[in-house]
DNA sequence: CTCCTTTATCTTGTATTGCAAGGTATATGG
DNA sequence: CCATATACCTTGCAATACAAGATAAAGGAG
């Protein structure tokens, strides 16, 4: 049991949640997720997710010249991924609701963390 | 994306604070996670996983007899494996308040499901 | 007794996916 | 020309959920 096997299927349903609001490139998007507390995970994961993605046709995405490097490729949410972000957001509040009613059945025996 | 990509690593600790409880066999475990709303899970998932937690000393087991068929192999935990559910629920309540915080990101826009 | 059904467990093989490691390309400065 | 920072991609590995099928024991029907 670790985390990384935790994150498995969430991380598409974040990726799309994030580039629903506005564009966004690769290397901003780790950044961002980096933010929200999601830590240790690297290039390795997240291209070969956008590339994914965009081959089940979720998302576009956009070349354009970064004044600092080479060129950046921004990502748009398309139909199909806002249906599929919609997807995830109603198996997430399910999983959600199953996991936390399982460990009340624990927690009930009395273990405040 | 699919709901069994999301159970990935969960499942474990669902077990876990299942067997906590009460001792159980994989039959019975495999019906109350249904009734937890787990669906569409078979028993080439369960059996598999709990031989996995005997190996890691997690669950330990005893086989008693059946009024209806061949002996029952009932779980329980170790003290390793209260740690372990225990190590669970934190990791859980992280990646709830992670992922909830990018959800928020999107659903602050005005989509209440 | 033999066959079938129900209960109960296990094994094998496959698909998905997160990640480490390493490679490629562009812009700027020494 | 070379080093550094930015930005993207590829390969290979490990973990795990699951379908499909095998095995075993107990009770009832014929």
């Amino acid at each position: 049991m670790s985390t990384t096997q935790m994150m498995k299927g969430i991380l598409d349903g974040c990726i799309l949640a994030i580039i629903k609001n506005k564009e966004v490139y690769g290397y901003e998007l780790a950044e961002k997720l980096e933010d929200y507390g999601f830590s240790n995970f690297s290039e390795g994961t997240i291209y070969p997710l956008l590339l994914r993605m965009q081959k089940e046709k979720l998302v576009t995405s956009t070349l354009k010249k970064s004044t600092a490097g080479p060129k950046r490729k921004y990502y748009r949410l398309t139909e199909n991924g806002e249906q599929e972000l919609q997807n995830f957001i109603e198996r997430w509040e399910i999983l959600q609701t199953n996991v936390n009613h399982v460990l009340a059945h624990e927690t009930k025996k009395g273990k405040g963390v």
